[in-house]
DNA sequence: ATAAGCTATCACGTAACGTGAGAGTCAATA
DNA sequence: TATTGACTCTCACGTTACGTGATAGCTTAT
């Protein structure tokens, strides 16, 4: 039961946002006064954060609206899903702050640097393939099942795939049974059981699969030398850890 | 001796952004063709490198054009100063995955939560207070003897120590030696140094005296409890490792 | 020389608020 | 009870950092 200016200071978020956000429809408090003064409730404030965690993952506030108004909203998958993109952020923070010790090198003169280099670990919003990845992302919390993959086509499921295999190329020279990693398997794992029936073992064999077969392997690695065999020890962790 | 478009692809920020820093004088390219072509030399792309480095620490585009074009603008120190916000922001994000994981055990029905805590750890930019401490750091960049405390007014002086303190108090669970914290006693260091001069050996005495002076120990401890037996600490070692 | 793929410059559109202006509310105080 | 100060409301226009065509010129490969 807080007035504008106390959850304005309670969040650190303007009183204009709020009004902006009550306008657009995207956080309308539950109550108002007589004198129409706003009054957010607790559950407000819960759908406040959850706003805040969205747009701090780069969602656009219409899209959030259409996300956690959806009569099937999970909010506990959510939840956890914001978790893991949180960890991946960490992860490109890392990143950036390799990438500026080494820049700090360079500037110093003691080393060289590419160009491309230059530029790792920024995350650019505007890139068309990150954007589809959060977008993904964003309809998976609303329903997993809602991604049908008997419907994508060829392109779309390689794509897909794409991503994933793109992420765990930049995570295979932690270990294979990082919090991370595994994080990422699961994905793999799901993904491949919206295809097929995949048990944990069978999950298994095909890691092994993957370094065995040489067009598997070759097909792999051209996200990450030494990719396949990183994938090979995860989903073999993964699978032990959640065997049936 | 790139195009627009090469830049573009190798950077990820769009083609339409380069020409708006153009439009705003922000990155002017070092040349161009007869055709008015934009040619970007590779001491361009080290500057976008820079302004992207000072964008995603939240500065506005306008203050980046103030701060890397100004003459005295110290590169180096720059990026070192970005890589302490950069840790500064990998902090917050841990603080954000904790906010995230209690939010789950409320969200389901494991743990009570104070409307206090859901919103710690988020970045708000628009908040006065981090805008200001922001601002502290961009002229910093540019000139840590223009702060020149002497034209401070008490109440300027109190402000600055808020903020110093109040880094300092998030900080207060990790070691008093880590890096973090040996950072921002650093600045505690520094600052004092621009009221009056301390010598090492004089800063790890005043540390004691935080503890042993009642009055100094409340007037700390009011930032988070304990602060002050953590300040003698990280003030002694800071003292220890610098000393002349 | 013609198409495909860049590039340039307007110029208008958009998202997410900021910033007053003017007026009503509310609680504490004189 | 009247007043003051802090808060609130609703317009409504301003701003930042680009997006999105439209139209036209440039460059290179066939």
């Amino acid at each position: 039961m807080l007035k504008v200016k106390e959850v304005a200071d309670l969040t650190g978020i303007s009183v204009r946002t709020l009004h902006y956000y009550d306008e657009i429809g995207l956080l309308c408090p539950s109550e108002t006064t007589d004198a129409s003064y706003r009054i957010y409730s607790n559950t407000d404030l819960e759908m406040l954060q959850q706003i805040l965690f969205f747009k701090e993952m780069g969602f656009s506030l219409k899209k959030i609206k259409k996300v956690i108004h959806s009569s099937d909203f999970d909010r506990i998958a959510a939840l956890e899903l914001h978790r893991n993109l949180l960890i991946e952020k960490r992860n490109r923070l890392n990143q950036m702050v390799e990438t500026v010790d080494k820049t700090i090198q360079h500037a110093k003169g003691e080393m060289t640097m590419t160009n491309k280099e230059k530029f790792e670990g920024f995350d650019f919003s505007q890139n068309p393939y990150e954007q589809e990845a959060r977008e993904k992302y964003g309809e998976k919390a609303v329903d997993e099942s809602k991604q049908n993959i008997a419907k994508m086509g060829p392109e779309k499921i390689k794509e897909e795939t794409g991503i994933i295999f793109t992420k765990l190329a930049k995570l295979r020279y932690d270990a294979p049974d990082s919090d991370e990693a595994q994080c990422t398997i699961g994905e793999w794992y799901q993904f491949l059981n919206r295809i097929g029936e995949y048990s944990p073992e069978a999950f298994k064999g095909l890691g092994q699969l993957y370094v065995d077969d040489e067009r598997f392997t070759q097909n792999i690695d051209q996200y990450g030398e030494g990719l396949a065999a990183f994938m090979k020890e995860a989903m073999a962790f993964y699978a032990d850890r959640n065997k049936s």
